[in-house]
DNA sequence: CGGTTACTTGACCATTCTCAACGCCGGTGG
DNA sequence: CCACCGGCGTTGAGAATGGTCAAGTAACCG
């Protein structure tokens, strides 16, 4: 059984003092219902979200009034990290269901840096993790099929409710209307309607209601393009830490791909 | 005039002890032709590169052959961070133009949690800019059209390259080939070519060789569909850095969404 | 020069979108 | 309790954006 906090231990940190830290973020709840923004895109960056219980969308809109739904966000997420760099809000952070998240002002979120460089390094690390994320699904949207693309996102969740603890007998609760799936994957709520019947005739997954069940994670995974990345975990942390002091043995360590003759190589 | 470490400063960091740390980073610099391998996805995850001069691209290969590019990068950005989360690489570097680049080891990436925090807190600031690039890329390709993504595309491309001080008289060198534009956006090489001619023929923009030059950008902007993000410079570094020992003034701060009547406030 | 790579253009094709209609279900008010 | 309503899911028909295939041309490089 894992809690919403696997997202903050995934590599490996949590020292004594960080733990202090993060019930101090916990002390403070907040419950919306569905449907309901938690943050407008072109708001004030006041603060970042840990979300404990719940699924919320972020999402981005265009001029059009088209808009790119850009990350399901599930218990255990932190939300809001990338308008940090922004003046204001860039993404607009709405609840699909009922949901439960702390806020964390933008000021305790610097102390890590200086106090805390372990929970500090979790934070950017999980950061990255997100970033892999997108690539991912930028790659689904950008390079294959509607079928590709929709196998790859159930795949995903599952994957991340499974994390979550949120995944039993490998069926689980889909809250997504399909035009917010389309909205997810770059089509049609009619488009995702047929498609999903496909991956259901082709008896990939059930559908019972919003309750979705998996029976071929194999089929699935052979429709899915992508090549799913491993994540690293406490030795994603490990690589970072070096012991001070420790002599650079550099040599051609980060040099593989210097195996070409005609490669320079200056400075020095 | 910029130059390569504007990508560093935009946040306004940069103590004097952090300039020893970048110092050391270029110290050892690396040379490759265009066209070649910096590390391919698969590879071990040694250390990421700070490029210093030249075009590189970042891409991630679907099982299918396709490849989506998810990142042309342009001399002062920071290479491979997001595989740092992974056990291996994620993205394949590759080399548009002859580049320059310094590789930075992962554990002397660590050292900077525990002993630059003002820099280390500017990397991840960075990070989170990098994140908001790709939620845009993402709504391009999931929400607009052929021509609206390349208006967009070549619009920050020409904001990105003004920023590194490489555009002149609105002109600026595109060594991309139509393929990797496409391979960016989505779409084929083929069609790439017709929606350039569409751009051409709006009297948009100029093409001589793989000279570009912008006619009208407030043309373009108007065909390209996304709100652009205004990034944060310093105070998006402040915001982080409240001085110590300062009493939160909570009360709404984190609450604005909060004015629904039927939303409830539990803990505290 | 010869060969390769990139660009250009045309004709045809298909995946996906658009528009429209209908049914189902849950909630709400009479 | 029933009628209504809105949101969501489902299905069909036709349109369109962008893909595929193919051939030819221009630019570049040894």
């Amino acid at each position: 059984m894992r809690t919403s906090f696997h997202r903050l231990t995934e590599f490996g940190l949590l020292e004594p003092s960080d733990l202090a830290v993060v019930s101090k973020w916990t002390a403070r709840k907040r419950q919306l219902p569905r449907n309901r923004e938690i943050r407008r895109a072109g708001a004030e960056v006041k603060c970042v979200y840990f979300l404990l219980d719940g699924w919320v969308m972020s999402s981005v809109l265009l001029r059009s009034g088209r808009r790119q739904i850009v990350k399901v966000h599930l218990p255990g997420d932190m939300l809001g990290f990338p308008s940090l760099a922004l003046e204001t809000a860039g993404e607009t952070l709405e609840t699909i269901t009922d949901a439960t998240f702390c806020p964390i002002e933008t000021g305790d979120l610097g102390d890590l840096f200086r106090h805390h460089p372990a929970l500090a390094t979790g934070l950017f690390l999980s950061s990255q993790k997100e970033r892999v994320a997108l690539m991912q699904e930028l790659s689904w949207v950008g390079a294959t099929s509607a079928i590709e693309r929709l196998s790859a996102f159930l795949l995903d969740l599952h994957d991340r409710l499974a994390a979550a603890g949120l995944v039993e007998d490998q069926a689980f609760h889909l809250p997504l209307t399909q035009e917010q799936i389309g909205d997810v994957l770059g089509l049609t709520s009619v488009h995702v309607n047929r498609t999903l019947r496909v991956v259901v005739s082709k008896g990939l997954i059930e559908r019972r209601g919003r309750q979705l069940k998996v029976l071929d994670p194999g089929g699935l995974r052979q429709l899915a393009q992508n090549i799913a990345p491993t994540y690293a975990g406490k030795e994603g942390y490990l690589r970072l830490m070096r012991p001070d002091g420790v002599v650079r043995a550099t040599g051609q360590s980060c040099s593989e791909a210097s195996s070409n003759p005609s490669d320079l190589s200056i400075g020095g």
